[in-house]
DNA sequence: GGGGCCATGTAATCGGTTACATGATTGA
DNA sequence: TCAATCATGTAACCGATTACATGGCCCC
């Protein structure tokens, strides 16, 4: 239920519409919790419908400005102070991992060291990024920034595994080939 | 769509039920990429309609023990070689870093502080795991290996982050307290 | 006038989780 | 005999994605 408390989150920091949340998920959450419009705007009548939020203002176009009510507040620090979060699972590049010896070794290299270099890319991204949001000091900048950094040594730590897991490939490889072999791709003509 | 292609590149290293596949999941896929009982039967269902899988044996209760065919292999290799997997998202450990503004500093620390240790945990569980694996020489063994080891980088890495987190929240609140100040938890009484 | 942005919503579908349901076989 | 394990399936629900649908407002 971390898209409820996402938007509470945003909207204790600032009043707004689903339209101006839609942006900051854009931006400031896309690497961290991505969210698409018609789920913003079905949580945010979710929210209002259980009295965590309110609707303070309306604009044009329908506009509905939002803020969050003591309800929603209490709610955001409960789940701050009190849960814990999962767990990371489904990672799909790992489960990859697993199954590389369907491939011929150099391709099985190659997919490692692909996964280097686009580490590397994400690392140079959020460099930039880092760039930009320097001289910003309000609450989510200033906290998202620890979540950046998380993001850079992140990046660095894959790339410098990738481009290691690529080298023991070899190794791998040897130790299959010593054996009277069954499985991987011994069914090859 | 990986669920499926976990459940071929299973099958691919050898034939097995349902019930053989669960405990794979259960034991060397939890950390990557965990599926229930239920849906490990209807993929199974779906792999066998879609002709990628087939039934190789039946046994005592109802046991059908399955084998991969040339067009599951295909489709398993053509996987791992021509697509790549998406970046990860929906990092709620992340996500709550965005939002520690709204807790009294000491419990922001405390929260990263436990993180620091949770990972400190993981990293001692996949050292045991590491060791009990030691000796095993299949191929999902082999380069299961490598992943656990990405596994072991990132718990490091993740408890390095978190401590110097949180000694990073006393710089933040000076930040804020050096400001004529709304939002976060200027709403206090 | 019209293009681009602001603004909100609905519907279909998918992958995943939890709970429920059932029963056969084996071995102590 | 009876508990543990083997074995497969269904149904309800949830969160997320994608596509569709609509239209007002602002400024050039």
């Amino acid at each position: 239920m971390s898209l409820r408390h996402a938007v509470l989150g945003l909207l204790a920091e600032f009043p707004g519409s689903g339209y101006d949340l839609m942006k900051v998920f854009d931006i400031s959450l896309r690497n961290v919790w991505p969210a698409s419009q018609s789920q913003v705007y079905s949580e945010l009548n979710a929210l209002a419908a259980d009295g965590l939020i309110a609707v303070s203002a309306t604009g044009p176009r329908g506009r509905k400005e939002y803020v969050i009510t003591d309800d929603g507040t209490a709610e955001l620090r409960r789940w701050l102070a009190e849960t814990r979060p999962a767990r990371n699972f489904h990672v799909e590049g790992l489960l990859r991992v697993h199954f590389l010896g369907q491939l011929p070794p150099d391709q099985a290299r190659e997919y490692l060291t692909w996964l280097a270099e686009a580490n590397i890319a994400e690392r140079k991204k959020l460099r930039e990024l880092e760039a930009e949001i320097a001289g910003d000091t309000r609450d989510l900048a200033l906290y998202g920034r620890l979540a950046l950094e998380y993001g850079l040594r992140n990046a660095a730590m894959t790339a410098e595994w990738a481009a290691w897991a690529a080298e023991r490939i070899d190794d791998i490889e040897s130790v299959r080939a010593g054996r009277a072999d069954s499985g991987g791709r011994s069914d090859e003509k």
